[in-house]
Parts: structure tokens; sequence; C-alpha cells
DNA sequence: GATTGGCACTCGACAGCGGTGAGTGCCAAC
DNA sequence: GTTGGCACTCACCGCTGTCGAGTGCCAATC
């Protein structure tokens, strides 16, 4: 049984507690939010919250302080996502609007995110998973040494260096270009590594003897190589020492928060099982996280999207104890924003 | 006067607060390395080392910890950098081989460092203003959008989207492109940047009209842009989490540390100042350190080279308490390899 | 002259102790 | 349903006393 005020307490204990990081009493419930009740009346009502296990006292007869549910509850019924200030606004077009490659924008992306947040901030490198081959081209650089270039559409362009055993005239080299391309481009890039390790065997016998067909097979097989090393499965990180100012927060250490950062395997995992809810932005609270190590810290992310669909992941880190309302805030103003300008 | 067992005591104070982190005293010292004189005798001996300034007590009468003087003649005159155990080499070649990329092998080899000698670890990218034009290359995507690549020889590569006004078919264009490399490889970075400035004006008047040599401009200005914007002064990070395991030995917090390496621009100005001593590594140790903020840190960095001469430096942060001896066997064995990976 | 044992002294670490104050649960009264 | 009163709990703070590692100094010794 949990009344409308009762609720109300519950915000004020979350905003209180964000603030202040103290367990939050009756008495300063009353004295600093202008209810028209009185502690014990309050009292009562922490009463009915602690049994709906919303919020725990530390100890007998301390203030009381938010668990994960009562977080959870705050995030999904009471905080309106408030649009960011001028100034923040303004901050993200200064700061993004003069990159120029997908890396720079990427590493823009992520420190503005720590900046405007206070958290750790994280942007998951654009996944190959979904993206398509925009663009192959081979370009020789020497003899027996060919640049190859793939470029996806999600604007990630991975190159390598091919060493085939003989040469080849610019003629057929044009040749192979405009075949790969021709039958490539749109493909998922899975499906086009499938392709061009079948591709060379297709080449017609009578214009393409052995040696251009070997030529022709190394070229492939150094984009295939691309495509499996490419990165889609990367994160970047900005605001580690945001963390450690915010170390008070978790018992123990945060070390192992910051190692499972870095791992990376965890976190992109749970980038990958989040939801969007209708903020736009996914949270996962506390314990609501898998891992062990996430236990006392929350997560916002949200998709951010590349030339087409959402392509990859960015999102906060911090301690459960977090402002969700700015950095839901922020985090949709610059997973949008970025997604706009990638998709120019 | 400094005799030689005094120096003997030296090293031992240094290995042994390294590994324990508590100031060491008299009694221990010759209690865990057999020396052949009483513990009163040691304490003579670091009554001179601490007139030297070389070692000092946190307060009367406590044990001995060495000072940056005492960790700066313990890297100088006493530690041999012990090469690295079979394993730790098979772990660089493990690790390090199998890459492809250059983004890729130096993500790789950061964390790579931040394990062999849990410190932070930070790779700065290949720079270029030494780096020099392999090639460039323009490849049309669509009608008024043309993809333009630069690659330099230091492996990395740039891309960026130029959209000109007009069109431009595709013998122009192999001609522009032809012109260009003619006359840009080979040449620095920046000389590239101004030759391609001036280029389109030097187009013969004949076969160039007005809006041709227009959209000729608009290539070679993408190209500046990405050279100017190139990533040459962007360091990456790895094993944030070792440096808050050592957080016990900086005084306050390690929090305005990692700040200033998130902000790069204060490493980035000390990796450029540090120079290679006989080791091949250079230490910089706690106030030898110009920022006040690492007056606490040490750093022990090498230059790697890439496709020829140096082209940046690796390095790892640590408390001036650290192992120096291993971190700096381990710097020297990565930027060696790389080095090498590199050169190939 | 270097080395040694002895001795008084210093000082941090740790545990025990009582006072203080914020906060609680409960209850009877409104 | 709300309120004031009351006894109770417990973290926090400062104080105290003990313990032990370590020192500096000095006179005696090799």
């Amino acid at each position: 049984m949990v009344s409308d005020r009762s609720l109300e307490v519950l915000r004020v204990i979350v905003q209180d507690y964000v603030a202040s990081r103290e367990p939050v009493g009756s008495k300063s419930i009353v004295e600093r939010h202008g209810f028209d009740v009185s502690a014990a009346t309050i009292r009562n009502d922490m009463a009915a919250l602690e049994e709906e296990e919303l919020i725990v006292a530390p100890h007998t007869s301390s203030g009381r302080v938010p668990t994960d549910k009562g977080y959870r509850l705050f995030v999904d019924r009471m905080s309106e996502v408030r649009p960011l200030s001028v100034a923040q606004r303004q901050a993200i077009e200064v700061f993004l609007g003069q990159s120029v490659d997908v890396d720079d924008v990427l590493a823009r992306t992520v420190r503005l995110l720590a900046q405007l947040t206070h958290q750790v901030a994280l942007v998951q490198y654009p996944s190959t998973s979904r993206a398509r081959v925009r663009h192959i081209e081979f370009v020789p650089l020497a003899p027996r040494r060919v640049l190859c270039v793939l470029i996806a559409d999600s604007g990630i362009v991975e190159q390598g260096v091919a060493e085939p055993d003989g040469e080849l005239d610019e003629a057929p080299l044009a040749e192979l270009r405009a075949r790969v391309n021709a039958e490539a481009a749109g493909l998922r890039l899975t499906d086009a590594a499938a392709l061009l390790r079948r591709l060379p065997e297709t080449l017609s016998a009578e214009r393409w003897d052995e040696d251009a067909r070997g030529f022709a097979a190394a070229l492939c097989s150094a984009i295939v190589e691309q495509i499996e090393s490419t990165r889609q499965e990367r994160l970047i990180m900005a605001g580690a020492a945001n963390l450690v100012r915010t170390e008070i927060d978790f018992t123990g250490s945060v070390t192992p928060v910051l190692e499972a950062i870095e791992e990376q395997v965890e976190l992109l995992k749970l980038f990958g099982e989040m939801e969007r809810d209708q903020h736009g932005v996914a949270v996962r609270i506390g314990r609501e996280n898998a891992a062990a190590t996430l236990s006392e810290a929350s997560v916002v992310a949200s998709g951010y999207a590349g030339f087409g669909t959402d392509v990859a992941r960015l999102g906060v880190l911090g301690p459960t104890r977090m402002d969700y309302s700015n950095n839901m805030a922020a985090v949709r103003a610059v997973a949008r924003y970025l997604s706009r300008l990638l998709g120019e």
C-alpha cells in the first residue's frame, strides 16, 4: 500500500541521497521540502516504502537510502528527462561539429559525454554485424604490394597490405575491382566475406590464368581478413577519473569495476542486451546487471544510428547513486546528435 | 661521504620499500639481507644516505623511504635491466603477432604493456610530423561524393568524403590522382599540405576548365584537412585499474593524475622531452616531472620506430614507488618488438 | 677509525570508553 | 489518517593508554 505521498517521499529521498550521499531522515525531509505533514507521518510513509523494499536503513535507526528497486521506480515513473541546458547543447555542437573522420568523432564524443555526466563514458565502435559493404579498393603500392581498402556504410574504413606472389597490370586489376564491387557492394560484411572467399574460383578461365587467379585470391583474402578482424567489438572509454572520484560509493574498491570496463567483453554484452525504454534510453541499475562486479553500478545507454540503422551504442557508467535525470538526458542528446552527424 | 656498503643499503631500501610499501628499518635490513654488520652500523650508513638526501624518514624514528634522488641513483647506477622471462617474451609474440592494422596493433600493445608492468600504459599514435606521404587515393562514391584517402608511411590511413560542386569523369580523375601522387609522394605531410593547396592553380588551363579545377581543389583541400586533423598527437591508455590499485602511494587521490593522463597534453609534452639513456629507455621520477600533478609519479618511456625513424613513444606511468627494473625491461622489449612489427 | 651493544626516547597504530546527536519505532491522543 | 512524546539505537568523535618498531647517541670494543 504505497500512497501518492509516499512516492513523493521516495522521490525526495532519491534526490537528496544522490545530492548528499547521506541517508536521509524524516525530519530533514519535512524541513527541506515543505511537506505539510509532520515528521512522524513521513516516518509512517517511509515504513511503507521499506515494506515494499524501495528503501532501506543502513543501520537500525539511521536515515533511509534507496534500493535498486527504489531507483528503478524513480527512473521509470518519476524522472522526467529534462532537456539539456542551452550551454550544454552548445557544448555538444562546438565539441563535435568540427570533426572529420569517424575515429575523431567518436573520440570527441566519449570525452564530451564524460564531461557532461561526470561519469565514465563508453562508446562502442560502429558494429559491423549489420554494416554493409560500400566500396572496396585496390591500390598498387609497389610490385607485389597492393593496399586493400574496405569501406563500410557504417563509415569505418579498414585497410591492409596484400603481398601476392605475382604481378598484375592495371587493366585486369580494374576488372577485378569492378567485379568485386559489383558483387559485394550492399552485402552485409559477413556475407561479403563468404562471397569473396569463393569469388576467385569463379573468374572466367579464359582471361584469368593460374597466376592471375592466385593474385586475385590474395587480394580477396586480404579483404576477408579485414572483415574478420574488424573493430566491431571495441569500446572506447573516457572519464575514468570520474569513476575514481565516486569510489566512496562502492564498497571495497572501484578496481574490479574499472577492470571490467577495460576488459570490454562484459560491457559489450551488457550493451547488447539493453533495450531502450520510452525515453529512448536504457537504464540498468545495480543488481539488474548480471555481472557481479557491476552490482553497485548503473549503466545508462542509448543506441546511435550511423548511415542507416542503429550501428552501436554509447552510454555512461557510474555508481547506482547517480543523477539519472541528467545522465539520461545527456546520453540521449549526445546519441541523437551523433546520429545526425554520422547520418550526413 | 657515501661508502660502497651505503649504496648497497640504498639498494635494499629501494627494493624492500617497493616490495612492501613499508618504511624499512635498520634491523630488518640486516636480518633479511645477510649483512655481516650490526643494525647500529646500518643506522650510521642510513644517516649518511639521509645526509645526501637519498632517503628520508617519514616521521622521527620510523624506517626510511627512498627520495626521488634515491630512486634516480638506483635507476642510473644499480638496476640492471634484466631481460624478460621466456613466458613474458612469448606473451608479447602471441599477443601482438596476429594483428593486421595499425590501430589494432597499438590497442593490443597498450594492453599488453599494462599487463606486463601492472601500471598504466600509454602509447602515442605514430607522429606525422616526420611521416611522409605514401599514397593518395580518390574513390568516387556517388555523384558529387568522393572518398579521399591519405596513406602515410607511418602506416596510418586517414579518410574523408569531399563533396565537390560539379562532377568529373574517370579519366581526368585518374590524371589528377597520378599528378597528386607524383608530386606529393615522399613529401613530409606538412610539405605535402602546402603543395596541395597550390596544386589546383597549376593545372594546365587547356584541359582543366573552371569547374574541373574547382573539383580538383575540393579534393585537394579534403586531403589537406586530413593532414591537419591527423591523429599525430593522440595517446591511448590501458590499465587505469592498475593506477587505482596503487592509489595508496599517492597522497590525496589519484584523480588528478588520471585527469592529467586523460587530458593527454601534459603527457605528450613529457613524452616529447624524454631522452633515452644507455638502457634505451627514459625514466622520469617524481618531481623531475614539471607538472605538479605528476610529482608523485614516475614515467618509463621509450621511442618506437615505425617504417623508418622513431615515430612515437610508448611507456608506463605509476607511483614513484614502482619496480623500475621490471618496467624498464618491459617497456624496452615491447618497444623493440613493436618496432620490428611495424618495420615489416 | 669503524663497529657494536645499550639505553632513553619518539611516534604511529590500535583498542577501549563515554558523550553527543540524528534518527527510529511505537503508542496514546487528536 | 495525523500528531507529539518518549525511550532506544548506533555511528561518530575525541580522548586515553598501551604496545612496538625504530631511532639517535654514547661509551666500549676490535
